[in-house]
DNA sequence: GCCAACGTTGGC
DNA sequence: GCCAACGTTGGC
């Protein structure tokens, strides 16, 4: 079992959006990055736990937990022309863009906040999180067991 | 809304 | 294969 973060936008699809869905399950579309498609297609695994992450918003952090329900499969909406995330290069034969299914956990007590994690950066538990590294715009990461905990012993 | 960082594209 | 141009991400 492995952990990951994730990134969503709250103003698209916060923890609350995956919360509300049928089953409290959602496929994770919409990924166009070589490095994160890589991940959800190889290397996620049922069962594996994620932190919810909201970007683009006041306060940046960690809201929750989900969980991997579906291992990758393709991103169908690569192949619709009107889905915003339509990638004409996409072919239903020989698909490039994939993702995964993930479940609901739990929302975290508070928002651990990117400003607190960079605080903390130092940390040994912390080290090579590309989260808070400068310039990181990976959508999808792995974390660490260590990190796993660290910032959940930050609720 | 700005803009730095960074990935992708396409001309050569 | 290089690299400038461009688009996107995402913090602030």
């Amino acid at each position: 079992m492995q952990y990951w973060l994730m990134k969503s936008e709250p103003d698209v699809f916060g923890i609350d959006d995956l919360a509300d869905c049928p089953n409290q399950t959602d496929h994770w579309d919409g990924v166009r990055n070589y490095q994160a498609r890589n991940m959800m297609r190889d290397q996620m695994q049922q069962g594996d736990q994620v932190l919810f992450y909201h970007s683009n918003t006041k306060v940046p952090g960690v809201v929750g937990i989900a969980e991997v329900v579906r291992e990758g499969y393709p991103d169908h909406t690569a192949f619709d022309p009107e889905d915003p995330h339509y990638d004409p290069k996409s072919d239903p034969d020989n698909p490039r863009w994939y993702m995964v299914d993930i479940r609901f956990v739990r929302k975290l007590d508070r928002t651990i906040s990117l400003t607190e994690l960079k605080e903390l950066k130092d940390r040994p538990e912390m080290a090579d999180m590309p989260l808070v590294r400068k310039g990181n715009r990976l959508s999808v990461m792995p974390v660490t067991p260590e990190q796993w905990q660290f910032i959940l012993g930050l609720e």
